[in-house]
DNA sequence: GCCGTTTTCGGCCCGACTGTTTTCAGTCG
C-alpha cells in the first residue's frame, strides 16, 4: 500500500518543479500543493484507500490533486511529473539548491547560458560568463561561486538529526539567557515543533541591547564562521556546518517574534490569513488592527491566539495540517504532557550488556524523577551478549526484592524486552513468559526482510498474549538508518483490536513510533500508547520529555496513553490482553 | 490549484536583505 508519506514526497516533488516552472515559490499553483501536501500528511488515514471523491473532501484538496493522487497510487507515477522532470532534469533541479540561487535565475541560465547542471555552472562561473547577465554582477557571480563551494555542507537541503541540534540549541539558548541584558530566550523553527531533523537552528533573544547579545553569541566556541550580521539578525555556522540564526527583539515583541520563528510557514499563512480577514495584520512585530495599525497583541504567543479567537496552539502542532481550523472550533486534542506520565516501562541496567548505569543507580534516578512505577525490561536470552538467561532473571529478581524495600515509594515491575525473532516468535517459553509483569517486544534483527515478511512478523507478536507492547516499531535510527518496511495500517489495527500498546519510543535518535505514523494512527479507534525512555544510563530518564514531544506532534491523547495511568488501572491493561 | 454567510470568479502572507538598481527584482525565512 502507498503510504501518506510516498504521497506526500510524490506532490512535493511536483510543487519543487512547478517552482520552476512557474518561476516563484509564491506561484499559486506551488502553494496549491504544498497545501496538498500537508494535507496528506495530516490525514488520519491512508489517503491510498479512499476514492477522488473522498479525497476531494478533504481540506486542502480539490479536484486536480485528488486525481494525481489516486493517479500515482495506481500507477506509481504523475504524468504531470513525468513531463516536468523532462524539462528539469534532476541535474538542473541540483542548481535550485544552491543557496541564493532562485528559480528566475536558474531558468535564465539555461536560457541565456546553457547551463543546466552545478558542473556547467562551475564552468561558465570560471568563464566569467555570469556578470553582465541580467541583475547579476561581480558580486553575485561570487556569492554563487561561494554557495556552490559550500554545497552540501549547508545547502537548502541538508538536515541535521534532532538529537545533534537540541544539544547545540540548548548551549547557545543557556549561554544567552545567562545575560543581563536579556529577559527571554528560546530556540524555534522545526526544533520548537520538534520534526525529527532540523534544516538550522532558530532561537529568538528578548532584551535591550542586541549588540550584547551578538557579541557573546559569535564568541562562542562552537562557532566556526559569522556569515552574516546586523542589527537584530546574525548568522552563523559550526564547525559541522550547522546554521545558527540569532534574533533579538524588544520584549513587548517577543510573542510576535517566537511565533513567527518557530512557523510553520503553513501555519503562519493561515494564520495571516485569518488575520486579513478578520481586518488585522500579523507579522513578527505583533498583531495590528489593518485600519490604524493599534497593536491589538504581541508580548505573548497566548495573547496573539486568543486575539484571533484561538485556542492557544502548541508548537508541536503547528503543521498547517487542520489545527487552525481546529483550535477555531475548540476541539483541539486533548494532548499528552509530560507531568500526566507516572511510570517508565523501557528499562535497562548494567544487567544487560549494553546498559551502562547499574540496577542500583536506575532505580534510585527513577525514583529521584517522582516516577511512580517502572518496569525494568532487560533484553531477551536471544539478543547475542546483550541478553539475559533464565537465571540471570531469577538473580536479578532477588535484587528487585532488596531495592522495593529501599524505595518503598515506587513499584519496580519485573520487565522484558523481547526480541522479535525473523518469524515473529520471541524469547523464553510461555510459562516463563507468564512471570513476568510487562514485557516490550522489538525488532533487532533482520532489518532488510520484505514489507511483507516484516508486517508479518510484526502481526505474530502483536497475537503473542504475553507481548504487552511493541518497542520502537520501525526501528528507524534518525539520519542513520531507515525504517523497516512494514504495512503500518495493519499493525495498528492489530495492536489496537489485541490490546497490544505501540512504544513510544523518546530517545532522540529514535523517537519512534515517528510522528507522520501516530497522525495516521488516530484514524485507528481503541490504539493505547506507552511513552517510555528505553533508558540505558540514569541521564536517559529526560527521554520521557522527548516521547512526549513526538506523541504531541503526532496528536496523542492523554487518555490513549497507559503509563499516565494509576498503576492498577495499567496492570488491568496488562491483564486484559493475557486473559 | 483551491476556495467561498461579503465571491463559481477573483482573490491568494509578510517583511528583511542584497545587489542591482534610480524604484525594483529576486531570494529567503
Amino acid at each position: 500500500m502507498t503510504s501518506n508519506a510516498d504521497i506526500a514526497r510524490a506532490l512535493q516533488e511536483l510543487a519543487d518543479l512547478l517552482v520552476l516552472a512557474e518561476g516563484s515559490k509564491q506561484a499559486f499553483r506551488v502553494r496549491a500543493y504544498e497545501k496538498a501536501v500537508a494535507a496528506v500528511q495530516g490525514m488520519p488515514r491512508e489517503a491510498a484507500g479512499l476514492t477522488a471523491g473522498e479525497l476531494e473532501r478533504v481540506p486542502g484538496i480539490g479536484k486536480s490533486t485528488a486525481a494525481k493522487i489516486r493517479e500515482y497510487v495506481d500507477t506509481g507515477a504523475i504524468a504531470r511529473v513525468t513531463e516536468l522532470r523532462k524539462r528539469f532534469p534532476p541535474e538542473m533541479m541540483e542548481l535550485t539548491r544552491i543557496p541564493g540561487l532562485g528559480p528566475k535565475t536558474v531558468v535564465m541560465l539555461r536560457d541565456r547560458l546553457g547551463v543546466t547542471s552545478v558542473e556547467q555552472l562551475k564552468q561558465a562561473i570560471a568563464d566569467d560568463a555570469l556578470q553582465g547577465l541580467p541583475g547579476l554582477g561581480a558580486k553575485s557571480q561570487q556569492k554563487i561561486a561561494t554557495a556552490i563551494e559550500r554545497l552540501g555542507l549547508h545547502g537548502k537541503d541538508r538536515r541535521t538529526p534532532i538529537a545533534e541540534a537540541m544539544g547545540i540549541a540548548t548551549l547557545v539558548v543557556e549561554a544567552l539567557a545567562a545575560l543581563d541584558s536579556v529577559t527571554h530566550v528560546q530556540f524555534c523553527g522545526s526544533l520548537r515543533r520538534f520534526r525529527e531533523t532540523i534544516a538550522d537552528i532558530d532561537i529568538v533573544a528578548a532584551g535591550n541591547s542586541p549588540h550584547d547579545v551578538m557579541r557573546n553569541f559569535i564568541d562562542m566556541a562552537l562557532v566556526d564562521e559569522v556569515i552574516g550580521r546586523g542589527d537584530t539578525k546574525t548568522s552563523v555556522l559550526t564547525g559541522a556546518g550547522l546554521q545558527i540564526d540569532v534574533r533579538v527583539v524588544k520584549p513587548s515583541q517577543f510573542g510576535a517574534a517566537i511565533l513567527y520563528f518557530t512557523g510553520s510557514k503553513q501555519h503562519n499563512i493561515e494564520l495571516r490569513q485569518r488575520s486579513i480577514d478578520r481586518g488585522q495584520l500579523l507579522n513578527e512585530y505583533g498583531l495590528q488592527e489593518t485600519e490604524g495599525g493599534k497593536i491589538v497583541a504581541s508580548r505573548t504567543e497566548a495573547a496573539i491566539y486568543k486575539a484571533l479567537d484561538l485556542d492557544y496552539i502548541p508548537p508541536e502542532l503547528r503543521e498547517g495540517i487542520g489545527e487552525i481550523e481546529a483550535a477555531a472550533e475548540h476541539r483541539l486534542p486533548d494532548l499528552v504532557d509530560v507531568g500526566d506520565l507516572r511510570g517508565d516501562l523501557h528499562v535497562h541496567s548494567t544487567w544487560s550488556g549494553d546498559g551502562r548505569s547499574s540496577l542500583d543507580d536506575m532505580v534510585a534516578a527513577a525514583a529521584a524523577s517522582g516516577l511512580q512505577y517502572i518496569a525494568i525490561t532487560e533484553h531477551g536470552e536471544d539478543l547475542a551478549i546483550n541478553g539475559l538467561s533464565r537465571d540471570q532473571i531469577a538473580a536479578e529478581r532477588r535484587e528487585f526484592e532488596r531495592l522495593r524495600l529501599e524505595n518503598p515509594d515506587l513499584t519496580i515491575l519485573s520487565g522484558s524486552e523481547l526480541n522479535i525473532g525473523r518469524d515473529g516468535t520471541v524469547d523464553y517459553d510461555p510459562d516463563f513468559l507468564e512471570s513476568f509483569d510487562w514485557c516490550v517486544a522489538s525488532v533487532h534483527t533482520h532489518f532488510d526482510l520484505s514489507e511483507a515478511e516484516q508486517t508479518a512478523r510484526l502481526l505474530e507478536a502483536v497475537e503473542n498474549p504475553a507481548v504487552s507492547a511493541i518497542g520502537h516499531l520501525t526501528g528507524r535510527r534518525i539520519g542513520h538508518r531507515p525504517g523497516i518496511e512494514l504495512n503500518a495500517q495493519a499493525v495498528l489495527e492489530a495492536a489496537a483490536d489485541t490490546g497490544t500498546a505501540l512504544e513510544i519510543n523518546g530517545h532522540l535518535h529514535r523517537l519512534d513510533v515517528p510522528s507522520d505514523l501516530l497522525l495516521q494512527a488516530r484514524g485507528v479507534a481503541g490504539l493505547r500508547f506507552v511513552i517510555s525512555t528505553d533508558s540505558h544510563h540514569t541521564s536517559e530518564f529526560a527521554n520521557l520529555e522527548w516521547g512526549v514531544h513526538n506523541a504531541r506532534r503526532g496528536w496523542v491523547e492523554r487518555t490513549s496513553v497507559i503509563n499516565t495511568l494509576p498503576l492498577d488501572q495499567f496492570l488491568d491493561f496488562v491483564e486484559r490482553k493475557r486473559h
